[in-house]
Order: C-alpha cells, then sequence, then structure tokens
DNA sequence: GACGGACGTGCATACGTATTCATGGATGCT
DNA sequence: AGCATCCATGAATACGTATGCACGTCCGTC
C-alpha cells in the first residue's frame, strides 16, 4: 500500500492537448521506454489503425480476414494483451461473476462446508467453460456486502451461496435488483424467494429419506436440523419429512424435531438435547451431512450402535459422507448440474434473457448407515 | 455475448471536443439520465472538484477533514461506488489477486483435492483481511495460462497452487517474472525453485511419519507416491522416509515403493500393484491422505485389517482424514497459516518488499490407522 | 457508363478516475 | 511588515480500449 503511487504521466509532449492519440505519432515515445504494450503498437506493426486492431481482435466480422491475421500477427509477436480494466471501462462489461459466500452461522475455523466447497468448485468450472473469470468473496450476513461488487463493476453478475434466510434480507436484494444488478441463490425454490433461484428439491429429497427409513422399519424418526424460517432449505425437507410420515399414517412427535445448525458440532449438541429429552427413537434423519456425521460421533459415544440401534440418513452427500463409520446414506444434492444451472442463469439474466428459477431433482444415496444387513432390527424401538 | 453491445455513447454534446468535464457543466446532461453516478457527481454535491472527491475518497491526506466529511456524507447520499475499472486503469493497479489453481493430475469428475480446497478457503479468507479480492481460475498445466492475468492487468499478482513440478514450467515461470509479474507458489521449498514459494516441511513430515511407523514396530513399510522429480513434494516425503528408514539401519527396499497420484483412486491401484509384486509389508505410508485412503478400501477390500495387519499413515490431514474407518494418521499441514504466507508474501512481493521462500513446520496427528491399541502385532511382516 | 450498395477502414471521442501542476490564501519567521 | 512556506484545492489531462460515424473502394446491375 505504502509504495502505490509510483509512476508519474510521462509523454505529455504528445501533439494536441487531449486524450487523443494518431495511430503513428506514438511510437516516437515510447522506442526507449519500456512501458506497456497498447493496441497503438499494434496497429503500427499491422499498419492499420488501432481501431481495426480492436475490431480485430474482438472478432468483428467487419474487418476483412487477411486484416485479422495481420493484426492477430502483430499480437502475437508483440505478446500482447488486451487491458482488461480500460476493456471493461469502455464496454461497461467486466467478464467477471462475483460468488458471495454467506458462511454465517459456522464460523468456527476456517472450515468452509463442505458441501459448499463442491459447489465452489463446480462454479468455478462452469464460469470457465463459460469464459469468465470468479472473483470470490467471503462475508457475513450483516454487512453492506452489496455494494462492492455490481456497482464497482468488478463483476457483471452475483451469485449468492449459503444456507439462509434470502428473505430476512429482502429488502437489500431489492435494492440491489432495483439498480440492475444481476443476481442468482442457491438454495429454496420458492415463490416467494427476492431473486432467481436455483435449487435442489429439498421437499422431495426429505420424503425420500424418511421413506427409506420408513421402508427400513424405523417408526421414531428423530428430525435434526432448524424447522424455522430462517433455514428455508432445512424447512423444506423437514416438510418432505412430515408428509412421508403422514402419508404412512403416523403421527409426527414434536418431541423428535430438534433445531442444530449445518455443523458437526450442532449435529453432536443435537443429539445430546434429543437424548435428553427421554423420548424413544430408532431412526435419524439429519437435515444436512454435517449434523448427521456429529449425530453419529455423538451415538457412538454413549454406546449406541448405527445402524442397528438407530438408523441414520443425511442430507447433502458430501465426499466425507462415504468415508465415515459407517457410510452415511443420504439424500445427493447434484452439485455439478447446480453450479452449471447457477451460472447459466446468471448469464442469461446477464443477456437479458428469459431466465425462471429451477428446481433440481434429487438422489437417495442408500449406504450402510441405515440398512439392517443381515441382522435384524429389534422389534421396539430403542428407550433413550 | 449475444446482446453484449447495447448502450450508445450519448451526450456528445458536451463542451469541448475533448474527454474533459468541468465539474459543474455536467449535472445538466444527467437530470433525466439515470446513468451511474460519477465522481463528478458527487463533487458537485459536495461543492468541490472531482478531484477533491478522488483524494478524500482515497483518504489523501492533503485534504482537510472538514472537506472529506462533506465528500463521504455526498458519497453516502448517493450511494457512490468507485469505478473500479476505471480507477485500476488510472492507477495501473487491480486491487485484486489471482489463484492459479492446477489440478492437471486428476481430472476426474469435479471434484477438487481436499487439501486445496483448504487451501483455497484459508487463501479467500486472507485476501478478504487484507482488502483484496481474489480470482480464481482452474487451469491445466498444458496451456498459455500466464497471459491472462497480470498482463491483462485484472490482478495484481498471481499464487500458484497445485501439486506438481513448477521446474518444467521454470521457463515460462521466468518469461513471466521478465515481465515484471509478481507471483508465489505452494509446493516444495528448494533452492532450484524458480520463484518464491511457501510450503511444508515435507521432508521433515515423512520422516516423522515412518519414524511413528517404525516406533510402532513395523519394519517393512510401503510408500505410495510418485517419488520422481515432477512431484517435488512427493519427493521431498520419500527422501525424509528414506532418512527415517537409514537412521534405524533398514536398508530401503524400491520394491516396495509404488508411484501414485493424490487421488483414491490412484491409491487404490497402488495398492494393488504393491500386493501384485508380492512383498511382504507391514505399513504403509502414503503421500498423501488421498492416496492413502484408497489403499485402505483396497486393503479392506483383500481383507486385510488396518492397523492390526498393516498401519497407515497419509500426509495432508484433510477432513475426510478423522472421518475414515480407521482414523486416519496423518501429516497434518496448516493450511490456514500457510494461506496467510503465500497472500503476505505476494503482497510484499508487490510493494517491492524484501521476501524469501519459507517453509511451514508439521506435525504428525495419530489416529488409529497406525495403532496396535491393545492388540499385539503379529511377529512377522505379512505375506502378500 | 452511372448509380446503389456493401464492405472495410480510419477518425474522433467517451468510459470514470488518479495525479501533476498551478494557484490563492493562510501561516510562520525575522 | 515582508517574504518564504505550506496547505488545500481546482484545472487539466492520461490511462487503453471500444464504437458511432463518415469516407472511400469495388462491385454488380440496368
Amino acid at each position: 500500500m505504502s509504495i502505490v503511487a509510483r509512476q508519474r504521466d510521462p509523454n505529455l509532449a504528445s501533439i494536441g492537448t487531449c486524450d487523443r492519440r494518431v495511430a503513428g505519432s506514438r511510437g516516437r515515445f515510447r522506442v526507449h521506454s519500456k512501458k506497456r504494450i497498447t493496441s497503438f503498437d499494434i496497429a503500427e506493426l499491422a499498419g492499420v489503425s488501432q481501431a481495426t486492431v480492436s475490431r480485430a481482435l474482438r472478432g468483428d466480422p467487419s474487418v476483412s480476414e487477411d486484416t485479422r491475421r495481420r493484426v492477430e500477427a502483430a499480437a502475437t509477436t508483440l505478446n500482447y494483451t488486451v487491458d482488461k480494466n480500460a476493456s471493461n471501462l469502455r464496454s461497461k462489461l467486466a467478464g467477471t461473476l462475483a460468488l458471495l459466500f454467506f458462511d454465517d452461522p459456522t464460523p468456527d475455523d476456517s472450515h468452509i462446508n463442505p458441501f459448499f466447497l463442491s459447489m465452489l468448485g463446480s462454479i468455478t468450472q462452469a464460469c470457465a467453460r463459460q469464459g469468465y473469470d470468479l472473483l470470490i468473496s467471503f462475508q457475513e450476513l450483516g454487512r453492506d456486502w452489496h455494494a462492492d461488487f455490481a456497482e464497482s463493476k468488478k463483476a457483471d453478475g452475483i451469485i449468492l451461496l449459503g444456507y439462509g434466510d434470502y428473505l430476512t434480507h429482502a429488502s437489500r436484494l431489492e435494492k440491489l435488483r432495483a439498480k440492475g444488478t444481476r443476481l442468482v441463490s442457491w438454495g429454496a425454490v420458492r415463490p416467494d424467494q427476492p431473486c432467481i433461484t436455483i435449487g435442489c428439491d429439498n421437499f422431495s429429497g426429505g420424503r425420500a429419506a424418511t421413506e427409506h427409513l420408513l421402508d427400513q422399519g424405523c417408526r421414531r424418526i428423530a428430525f435434526l436440523g432448524d424447522a424455522s424460517r430462517h433455514f428455508p432449505e432445512f424447512q423444506e425437507r423437514y416438510r418432505g419429512h412430515l408428509q412421508a410420515l403422514r402419508t404412512r399414517g403416523i403421527v409426527p412427535d414434536d418431541a423428535l424435531q430438534v433445531d442444530a445448525e449445518s455443523s458437526q458440532s450442532s449435529g453432536r449438541l443435537a443429539l445430546k438435547t434429543l437424548m435428553a429429552r427421554a423420548e424413544p427413537f430408532d431412526a435419524i434423519f439429519a437435515a444436512s451431512d454435517l449434523i448427521a456425521i456429529g449425530a453419529i460421533g455423538a451415538l457412538s459415544e454413549h454406546g449406541i450402535d448405527v445402524p442397528f440401534e438407530v438408523a441414520v440418513a443425511g442430507f447433502d452427500d458430501i465426499p466425507m459422507a462415504s468415508y465415515v463409520n459407517p457410510p452415511l446414506t443420504t439424500v445427493q444434492q447434484d452439485t455439478r448440474r447446480a453450479g452449471e444451472m447457477l451460472v447459466d442463469s446468471l448469464l442469461r439474466l446477464i443477456h437479458n434473457e428469459p431466465v425462471a428459477s429451477r428446481m433440481l431433482p434429487m438422489k437417495l444415496i442408500v449406504r450402510r448407515s441405515s440398512l439392517w444387513q443381515e441382522v435384524p432390527r429389534a422389534e421396539s424401538p430403542r428407550e433413550a
């Protein structure tokens, strides 16, 4: 920071008094300086005007094939690269998308939720495929995060990523949209979302998980996860869970729902809370894999066997899920597809093409944590 | 892309024929258009010149406190944000760092090496703390990756991240440096590295892991990981491994080294290769956790118990390591610190402050995969 | 042979900010 | 009081590219 201001404004001698140059009149001042190579240099070398260079390199069809080749050759020779700042300034585009990452609830250490990491990977790759750069920023939900990207022209659009409730910040989002900021979010797809949202079918996913547990013979299935409005995704999963129960004629028991955020420690805590209630349960459906993994840890501390005493299912299918012991039954979100859809939707928004929120299908992945295998489950639910 | 060119160049009527404006003469043309708010608008509202606005907002000490307050108030009122493109164009800075991510060896699916994901997280946060943005790009080692960032002024410096050999690309790096590009890399810290490098003490880490296995009574320790020059980090770990053996008077057996890249599938494959050699072994030191996890999987397929028949140690301490069964003994790299150091070093480079490559200490994390616990290990090494 | 296009190119200029230089007024010193 | 300073500010301009417009030039057509 301290040494920032270094360069001078040389070559004031040009010709006019204005910000204007003629192709040929530039070289003279450049001979000895090793300043940046600009489109004027290319123009001179290729024997055309700067304007033509710009057009040629951008693939403007009005440039003849012959000229284009000459320009490209000159550019290669001088190892020229378009100055993105100037280009963006002029074109009012950035060629960049911003990914805002909300990790509000669990700022424990630097550990990012693995599911989001996976999303990050796929978003990055989707951007690359589309020729866009990706600007990443971790944010806390509290602050004035909006101001710094679209408005400062650093990005053409914004992707919002994070569990949580965008509705709480609806007014802020509205303000952004009013300014013409393009944004898409990942989350629960609901009619009242304040912006284009891509998300998985959390409801069906939750239903599928619970149906599977019911199929395994479980009858008292605990739900670990915040079912409040503030976590719409969890709420949807919970709704799916409830519906599955009701369809099978089981009356949901509020005592079997425990709030939890998406972290192992929270899952561990939730399980202890559940046990403290002394409610019998024979299965756990956790609203995220991290919660499930935390719960499994706590169960094993209590000497309770998974899956023989308590079956467990999670949600997300993070990489870790297949490596815990026992491997975790879970509902898989297709992060690759999700990342692609987020980027595609945002680009469509940017290009003023029609876009709609979309819900992606999910897939139940059955692993050992919910399976009896050979050993039959005890007849009555386990007493806590 | 198709609708990119939309806006017109309005307001040509200004005054002169040049790229020049006077503070007051602007508002007239703005009244009806909802164009971008510029520093001229702020200037007008605050009753100062555009130059003063720029200075005030950048914290130039030559602006009086009174004026600064007025300018800031005006900026807040109009919800003004500096246009980064214009600012960067003028100042020749970007306020952005680029993270180039080389995932060459394992392009399987979209799964990024978890260790690098962890690094990514810590680098992102370190950047945020320093007030820099982070541009992320996945690259394949083959191509002309260098051209697109520093040269195009999108980033002030570059961080290189990836297992692999930068030496292979030394000429390219050299070319970059000759152009004044600032870059730092993560990797093996060795005197012949072509650029500032931050890395862990792979040698000591490798030695520590092998010493630990020796302490457990293992005598025929297989090394899974590419020991060639192309993976300097693995090579260093291997060297540490060898040194530990020799110090204890054990003659290394080449038959116990199997090449592997950092992925589970590669680890699985390497183990099968090892078994095919019919060499007895009682422990495995894998050059990365992913390799170790793959190997454990393959071992269990063969009905070989870990750790009772074969002890296993990995490297990296990725999150998954503590959740596999059995939990994996490994050598921990402090990714948080590493990310900070990378960013700090790069910033020092950018600010022309002295910097040196640095090696970070590592820490052996002992978990169950390498421990006998109560059960004593069989006297003779296992026959494959 | 004249005319209407289409095509390819150059000219001039704007994008919004940062910075150099000049200026006028206040301040300090003798 | 007179002069040298310093301070705060304004005026002018460059950063490098993209693009509206105008100007040939080379056709084919009647």
